[in-house]
DNA sequence: TATAATTAAATTGTATCAAATTCAATTTGG
DNA sequence: CCAAATTGAATTTGATACAATTTAATTATA
């Protein structure tokens, strides 16, 4: 008679690391953003900050709530960041008038300059990615199904 | 007479959040890590420690300089992780004879009997994740081809 | 062989990240 | 209207990440 399956010796293969979708995701991130950092460092941003002016490049105000939304990133990592962005010029922040709790955030001249460097960010970093533009898409198109 | 592309306006749409790479793949990193919290806490491990742990599970022994090439890390990472695990006595870590510099990094009984409880993981995660078996494996492809 | 160059970790400093807590402002239910 | 619940940021804490520097050990070389 075999045994239970509950008896056998479980199968660890799940646990190999080469057998892991979230470790490529994890660490393919990071390569990449190591790859920003030459020429984000020309605009003395750091990728965080660079995502987040991205976002104001396309609208000029936004709450810290809404920018969290977006980003995937809560008041934790936001405010501080923020405050650096403010302190390097980039943007404001000001209290919401009908909502003393709201945080409004606002992009300055600065911030708005800033865009003509960042022009040139994406082709530069396009060269670096080794992947065929359909691949990209598809990579893309299976990323935002996973989130 | 045309203008002269160069005076043209620039096509800022490349710097449109929704037009990036980078960024879906650094926010679905965070988002799966995220999704794993509540069953490594059971473990007592962080994402990193449980890849590293992965790693020992695999090769009782190894050295941080060949953990760093495995798991894109430095030693500025993997040091306190180490000395983290460690304290909590999964790995044990030691000088190696013949080469003073290099640092060997072991596991030990309680992180090979750390194993049993983490081999439900996977498992448990694959049913956190919101794509097809096939759309997983293209994925898989698309970030080793990547890294 | 003495010195220079290289290597592997550790350390330092800055910037995330996320969970938990706090706090002030606002909204809601009785 | 008013106490309770909710909300949005800020703060706190612990653990990464990572560049740059330092330290100690080893190797190469003049």
């Amino acid at each position: 008679m075999p045994k239970k399956k509950s008896d056998q010796k479980p199968n660890y293969d799940t646990l190999k690391l080469e057998n892991q979708l979230c470790f490529p995701l994890y660490a393919a991130s990071r390569e990449i953003i190591k790859k920003y950092r030459p020429y984000l460092d020309e605009l003395g941003l750091t990728y965080t900050q660079y995502i987040a002016m991205m976002v104001f490049w396309e609208q000029k105000k936004i709450t810290v709530k809404e920018l969290g939304e977006k980003l995937y990133l809560d008041s934790g990592t936001l405010t501080p960041m923020l405050k650096n962005l403010e302190a390097k010029g980039f943007v404001r922040r000001y209290r919401d008038k009908d909502d003393e709790r709201v945080l409004n955030v606002e992009i300055t001249q600065e911030g708005e300059a800033l865009k003509e460097q960042a022009v040139n960010v994406p082709a530069q970093m396009a060269g670096c990615i080794a992947l065929a533009p359909e691949e990209t898409m598809q990579l893309y198109g299976l990323l935002q199904k996973l989130l």
